[in-house]
DNA sequence: AATGAATGAGGCTTCATTCAT
DNA sequence: AATGAATGAAGCCTCATTCAT
């Protein structure tokens, strides 16, 4: 699993930051994440991860002061990059351009490449979800890159749309919620709930995207 | 909070177990319960439940053998009671008669009472979702709780509304997937994420009952 | 095991205590003698001898004031009774007589008796044994009953068969110790070191006879 | 006491270990042997070995995972050394040689060897003895030990011996066990029972060893 | 930068003993 | 006499963190 990992790529606060990990230091973060991911932060202990990481236990508090500075290191540049902002960054300029002009579309691009992004780091995103219930600061930074970077431009969309009477007229903040609670629900069922079932993913995407369509279209 | 708690009635396995918990006991339940959803199980010491539950550490060790058993006797009971067969049970005689031939009542009545059951044992639930991620046991209980005892009816009635041409031709389990991941989403989203902001419970059940009936209706 | 042992009859202190051990005490003392023996005293635990007596944990403490009084109270008469004055009580008048002339049927009699009386007490010595080591007390309690009631008879006799020209002549203190050293040695072999052996248990005493006539025999 | 061991010499296995010892570990395994044999393993904690090693107690547990194998590090390397087959590595030459022809010569070295030995290392004995007991490895060790190194050179020189018509025909096992209880009572009678009394060592050894001459000897 | 021995606070658990019933 | 819930001190052990090398 570990080399599926672009640490590097994916570690950085910023993509200016110019971020140079050690291998003993990518060793530690390949290490600490398996485990915190396996057992859960306060269940880990920092000898099991100097062990699996094939360092000496003092070397992973040369890197970093504390086991829960650790943690952070790993929890919120992912932060940042959950809430990448899809439509914002990617899809600004081709939302409306005449090819997007139904919305399906826009969803479905979201959905897959959501979908993707989850499935290649599943366990960032467990450590985050569990430490995000203990550590409000990681809840409120989440919170605050989505109302900046994610709501703005959803809202845009979903307002557009509803001008145009394509989109249902209910608040924009319940229509953000229902697309995304559903898209989460169906990667939660798939990768957490039931990872070991049969799944047609493409095909299980469609419906998803059928079921918001339908739900939140204007009919 | 503890006090709005009734713990003897959540904590009994079936409604035939004649539980007696001794006031000490009660004290131990919930401290442990509090503390553990406030810090999760791991971060939480016994020496800390026996301090705010008000009795010696070695008390906790009369009533539960080890800690995890003092986690277990609070979560296994609530996984039944999470899996409760609301339709089976309350509605089965009703939800055929003539007054439920549309079924946005049955979703009504079902979202109400779930909605009110996670509001009056969020930190019950926070612990079972929390430790269901490392407590396989528990996790599997909860699976099979569902396939026995939720799943069977959800499934009946699906049918029977997609015979009726009512319900849109996916498959049993995508529709199931689709409301009780817009329920939960809503319920969480709700108690969870923005548990400070201003909602209208009320306005906010309709209108997710609106979305699903749009999402899954047969038009 | 426990049926065996007439718990009365040995651990009372001297003949003439009337020792009334109620049903329970008898049940508490045979549940500790066996588990002291098996495990010895420090990892023995009151609610293990409790629960195997079949009593309330609360209960061994209305008779014995503390885990060491109940110790105290198996091995402290059992002192006595293993320095049982062989000689003095028993055989005084006979050791004398024509037919002990020839002292090795004493010497028989002797290592019969005590042979029977380890192998019916076994447990009782074997915690004996082990405490003697680290309570003091009972040593000095084994070597006064020894040197006032064994170590005298013993010696008048090893010196009147010394003058008759029947013993050898080294210092009593070592006859003694050569006689008890055999004896013992056989019986630690017979039951403690090799209690899986075959052995022919009148064979092999007979033989241990001879060594120590031959031993100490003034040819 | 503690300067008198050598740890480094005793503790080690076999001669070719190279047994690097710390400071710390040395200190800790002088306290543990020294308390361990006053008040016995199970009446010892690991605080107190600590403390009176005058070290952190989390650094014994470095060094051995549990207080458990701190004493099997102990007694294990004992127990080959108290089996230490005398006869077979120092004298198998010389025994046959015409020198030794008497084997009371034998005899003394043997015994004066295993008392000098005894003595140097009470503390270790102490424990092996109380510990044997109650730990089965121990004591199948132990006699393992004794079969394959002890009793072969044993038996061999006691077979020799009788065929040359100088000791009594007695079955092998008994002429052995008369003689090593012998020894042993003088020691255990000496060292634990009277450790006190006035002794002429010399002299005692000398008596017993004549007590076992006569005792086994073919007259 | 890296090591790993050492620390000592704190964790879970056991246990002898007490006491209200 | 008997019970057994309750206690709290103490036991073994783990762990994040420090520091000399």
């Amino acid at each position: 699993m570990s080399d599926e990992l672009n640490l590097q790529e994916i570690l950085q606060e910023t993509e200016n930051d110019t971020l140079k990990l050690t291998p003993k230091q990518t060793k530690i973060l390949e290490a600490a994440i398996e485990i915190f991911s396996e057992k859960g932060y306060n269940a880990t202990s920092t000898s099991e991860i100097a062990k699996r990481a094939g360092v000496a236990e003092g070397t992973i508090f040369r890197h970093y002061k504390t086991k829960k500075e650790l943690l952070f290191s790993i929890v919120t540049p992912m932060i940042t990059k959950v809430a990448l902002p899809v439509f914002a960054n990617k899809f600004v300029k081709e939302v409306f351009s005449p090819d997007y002009d139904r919305y399906d579309q826009l969803l479905r691009t979201l959905v897959y490449e959501r979908y993707q992004f989850v499935k290649k780091n599943l366990p960032f995103l467990k450590i985050m979800l569990q430490e995000m219930a203990f550590h409000p600061e990681l809840k409120e930074k989440l919170q605050q890159q989505f109302s900046q970077h994610v709501y703005p431009s959803f809202k845009e969309k979903v307002e557009h749309y509803q001008k145009e009477g394509q989109i249902r007229d209910y608040p924009v903040e319940s229509v953000i919620r229902f697309v995304m609670t559903s898209i989460i629900g169906m990667i939660v069922t798939r990768l957490l709930i039931l990872p070991d079932a049969e799944w047609d993913d493409e095909a299980e995407i469609e419906r998803t995207i059928d079921f918001i369509m339908y739900g939140i279209h204007q009919s």
